[in-house]
RNA sequence: GGAUGGUUUCCCGAGUGGCCAAAGGGGACAGACUGUAAAUCUGCUGGCAACGCCUUCGGUGGUUCGAAUCCACCACCAUCCA
């Protein structure tokens, strides 16, 4: 199976400009792409993670990989379906996320020997004369026609900055830069980034009379057509000290049975054939795909270690095993004892099982709350620091929420 | 620059002087049912030393016994005009 017949089959292609090229490209390592990473927080997430396999699988077949950091169209912000207006960033934090960035991309991609090249746009777009770039590269764009950009569609009714506006164009030089200093042929990118990518093939052609292509990866969506990689609390991150590698793995041992398999098809990197046979799984067998998933995963972001850990502290919670030893634990102090005992509510905050007072007062009273499996109701129950010693305890709140309790 | 309309609790959105911690919906959370899924039903959703108290309705002042509601100024957003 071909690269091109296997990215295919997975369902990770979009758009693309023109397929028979870039078929060839891509199938006998020709390409040289690139794909951008605006440094808008200080951890990658769930989205980048896919375009960084993808940038695995072409490095694999011997095409090269650009991870370009946004440093320069970090400054602006991409207006890209969004319904309002990015916060703007300082100097100091784009920094400071790219820094965040560099790091984690090298656990996934390898930058040595020049198998795969990192820069940042900064390094041009800072320094550009804005009348110079008007009349070198304004010239070729049509208002009319940005206007028209599905990009641009969401904003048009809820307002867009000219700043934002010049996003397009930004991004657009970007190729054009890196077509000309490391023959870049090709831009890969979220599907949301059609209408950005497209200014760049636009701009090469007028101004090199060469051609350049574009790719799009599928938007990873749920089956009710929303972003997957969210929680309520913000994105999936592949910081393990925003997300934790439990959390992590709990996401995707959650996902809806619908999404499993597509998860399974544009996250990792299990052969089709296995994935194949998943899809013939029904009911309570999909429990065993959600797994594989959650594990595989876990596995790529986090290691091996870490995806075994986070894998059997769930079998442990939900599978009734009595093995506490990887779960998340809270460890106490005297001080968090007063004459000898501990309120559950305080126990609750203290574990960060619930925000408030209030809602661990709630959470107790609705039947939430069990210690040691032992269901509580009683909200001044307290519990005495002689229980906690040793093993310590199982603080559980909801079916998903738990924290081991012990004394230090 | 001018005119008009707007800014309400996580989100949408009611409220136009006391009955307002603020309707309704969504989401989130918890319970039942399940498969750590979905759907459904129920509860719940500012905080606290909790039959009471404190903080909240863009910001700052003011009127009033009493303001999310009235007045003044400021900020931001939208539409139309220039």
């Amino acid at each position: 199976m071909t690269l091109w017949e296997e990215l295919t089959a997975r369902g990770l292609i979009a758009q693309v400009t023109d397929e028979e090229e870039i078929k060839e490209l891509v199938n006998n390592g020709k390409a040289t792409f690139y794909i951008g990473f605006d440094p808008t927080a200080d951890s990658l997430h769930v989205g980048h993670f896919m375009a960084l396999c993808l940038m695995k699988r072409l490095q694999m077949a011997g095409n090269k990989p650009i991870a370009l950091l946004g440093g320069g169209t970090g400054m602006i912000g991409d207006p890209s379906g969004r319904t309002d207006m990015r916060k703007m960033l300082t100097k100091e934090d784009i920094q400071h996320n790219i820094d965040c960035f560099k790091q984690q991309m090298s656990r996934f991609i390898d930058f040595s020997d020049g198998k795969a090249i990192m820069v940042n746009n900064a390094d041009w777009l800072l320094n550009l004369n804005y009348v110079e770039l008007l009349r070198e590269v304004g010239a070729h764009f049509s208002v009319n026609r940005m206007l028209t950009a599905e990009c641009y569609k969401q904003r048009m009714e809820r307002g867009l900055s000219f700043l934002e506006f010049n996003y397009m164009i930004m991004q657009s030089y970007d190729f054009y830069m890196l077509y000309q200093k490391y023959g870049c042929n090709m831009q890969f990118g979220g599907d949301d980034q059609w209408s950005n990518m497209l200014g760049g093939t636009e701009l090469i052609r007028r101004k090199l009379n060469k051609d350049a292509y574009a790719m799009t990866i599928t938007l990873l969506l749920n089956s009710e057509g929303k972003k997957m990689g969210k929680t309520a609390s913000g994105a999936v991150w592949l910081d393990p000290n925003k997300t934790s590698p439990f959390d992590f793995y709990q996401y995707w041992r959650n996902v809806d049975d619908s999404d499993v398999i597509k998860c399974m098809k544009l996250l990792t990197f299990l052969p089709l054939e296995q994935i194949q046979e998943m899809e013939a799984w029904e009911g309570s067998q999909l429990n065993k795909a959600k797994e594989i998933l959650a594990y595989e995963l876990t596995n790529l972001v986090h290691g091996e270690e870490e995806a075994k850990k986070a894998q059997e502290a769930a079998r442990a919670l939900f599978g009734g095993g009595a093995d506490s030893a990887n779960m998340p634990t809270t460890e106490l102090t005297d001080a968090d004892f007063t004459d000898g005992a501990v309120d559950l509510i305080s126990l609750l905050v203290k574990a960060e099982l619930v925000g408030t007072r209030s809602e661990g007062r709630r959470a107790i009273e609705q039947g939430g709350v069990t210690l040691d499996g032992e269901k509580i109701m009683d909200v001044k129950y307290v519990v005495a620091k002689e229980a906690l010693t040793g093993d310590g305890k199982v603080l559980k709140r909801g079916k998903k929420k738990f924290n081991k309790i012990i004394v230090k």
